[in-house]
DNA sequence: GCCTCTTGTGTAAACGTTTTCATTATCTAT
DNA sequence: ATAGATAATGAAAACGTTTACACAAGAGGC
């Protein structure tokens, strides 16, 4: 009595008919006669059959899957961009697979052989970094890859990002217009791509107000709550020219600054200012309320997926340039981080 | 010049030796000869061969996925967990695909038929509750999916959680232990198992401390921050019966109760004390910083793959029971958030 | 009544692997 | 020398599908 997985030939024995025929009534019902396919429906229910997806797959030459490389599937920024990918991927039939690329090159690199061994039949990139073997695609042939959240320079794959100079700049020339001049910037990781872009945004804020970059207060973290803790430490112990308000490439950071003030016994917005990046869903209700650029991560997620299935449905031609990159809008959400410069 | 990928006959072809040899130069390396075994390498080489993992699987019947079904991918309390599910089948050469359910019957059907499809060789379920295909699984027959963070009440498959009651207990204790008697609990959803285990440690320590639980002090939440806004408002409305303690089913919706309480003007922990659960990232970080259970989510997910790898392993084998559920500890971690009963 | 067209079905090839079995060549022990 | 073991390889079956092609039967037009 053991259990025995039912084939599409159980199907065809059950019903009298060939296996070719039941794979019809199956996938092109309108060519096969009302009878049988009455036969087959009830041979199907009575095997309880299920159609085996791997040969299914193998014979059709795709897989189903979408692979989706991140840096680190840990890091709660990703989830939502990875809700709405799943959610389009999923209403278009596909299946996503998770790649933890843990930032190395090697793992990149593994998972995008996913894309030559059938594994996957498309690929978005959440980690800012073309994988090696992606690197020497022959020219004239694009692989179904899509790019999103950070862009890769030199890469013209379709790519769907913010616009991390305008939006810096927007969040700067606020504290700006609230009459901060010694604005200090709690950036990201020099390595990242976001970060010149955010560095550079920050700049043209301060230098179009007549205001020359200082570049001491320019601080690298890497995104945590703590880095933005030592960051501010360090830029708030001379009491003499310490910053009036800070800019910062994570609501990490910027929680992480005002931590760091209240344990000097200064006060926000009062004393110093802080804006933050990303919104994360705290951001609305820590305390003060954090005045932060509000990143549509569902959106993100949501207009990459799109982009990859259009480049999917016509495979063969050749897309247009279209707009590339797609970008995403953010926004300023003035909160109660940030206020008037102090006297 | 269309681009073709290499099988491996091509590799056969280009050594000068038959598919087998090359297969088996490939997958059992010391049955062939060193010689013939190198032409098989530079052929590999020279062709730039990747095998077609779907035919392999196809042979094989197993496809090197392990299902994981979410309810929702977009709540970062998963992150942590699915990192530790990932980095485990990863290193045991399994892929983990994600199914979010949204908590749709329908979707878990879907996914949960995926096993007998052969898309996936195994399932982990996050989403504590038991998909209808696999429910009427023949008596015997188990199949290969093990259970995590909540468990299914009457299903005895392999599970690992947290023990939700004692958790609760303790979480309550610390506050009767300050002096505390006026002790509000902001629960999960009424549906959830969660709730039900927290609810009856909490009911346990005041119990046990002669105190009977007051129904008017227990308040449903969804877990979200603004659930224990709205829960603290109203509970802290009356000024005169008003609790002095909150134990809450999530660390947000304490946050919520914080938020709550000091619109109201009052002071934590100094006119009301709070304690949380599950120790996000920002627990430590908020203000103040809150007392609250940590729930260990990346050992959750490690115990959880091993788990499954282990049954994986021993396939035909029946388990021995072992101690089912495994239980991974939580911890009370008191910060400043709770203090000694006012007056 | 014959040709053609349509409709429904079956046969068999193909997808790219792994593995059983048979075959040959080489080696060892008598 | 010869039987028997050992080592290396190839031929072919199998995994469970989809689909090109062939075929039979009935319908319609002359």
């Amino acid at each position: 009595m053991i259990e025995k997985i039912a084939t599409i030939e159980d199907v065809a024995e059950h019903a009298g008919v060939s296996i070719a025929t039941v794979s019809r009534a199956l996938h092109k019902p309108h060519v096969v006669s009302e009878s049988t396919r009455e036969k087959v429906q009830t041979a199907i229910a009575a095997t309880g059959y299920t159609a085996n997806v791997m040969a299914r797959n193998l014979r059709l030459n795709r897989s189903g899957m979408i692979l989706l490389l991140v840096p680190d599937i840990g890091n709660p920024f990703f989830s939502e961009i990875l809700s709405g990918i799943e959610q389009g991927a999923s209403k278009a039939g596909y299946n996503v697979l998770i790649g933890d690329t843990q930032n190395e090159p090697e793992r990149e690199a593994t998972y995008a052989a996913y894309l030559r061994s059938n594994q996957a039949d498309a690929m978005i990139l959440l980690n800012g970094r073309l994988p090696a073997p992606l690197a020497n695609t022959p020219r004239g042939i694009i692989p179904p890859v899509v790019i999103a959240c950070e862009r890769i320079p030199g890469c013209n794959l379709p790519t769907v990002i913010i616009d991390n100079e305008k939006a810096a700049h927007s969040a700067t020339k606020h504290l700006l217009d609230l009459g901060h001049s010694r604005i200090a910037h709690i950036a990201g990781p020099a390595s990242n791509i976001l970060t010149t872009d955010r560095v550079a945004g920050y700049r043209r804020a301060l230098s179009s107000s007549g205001i020359e970059a200082n570049p001491s207060l320019i601080y690298s973290g890497d995104f945590s709550i703590e880095s933005g803790i030592s960051a501010a430490r360090a830029l708030l112990k001379d009491s003499k020219n310490r910053p009036t308000a800070f800019f910062c490439s994570s609501d990490g950071m910027a929680i992480g600054v005002i931590v760091a003030a209240k344990e000097l016994g200064l006060r926000v917005p009062h004393d110093v200012s802080v804006v933050g990046f990303d919104d994360i869903h705290l951001a609305a209700n820590y305390d003060p309320p954090l005045t932060t650029v509000r990143q549509p991560r569902r959106r993100l997620g949501e207009q990459a997926i799109s982009l990859l299935l259009a480049r999917l449905d016509k495979t063969g031609t050749i897309p247009e340039p279209a707009e590339n990159p797609v970008i995403v809008p953010t926004e300023l959400i003035i909160r109660q981080s940030t206020g008037p410069c102090p006297n």
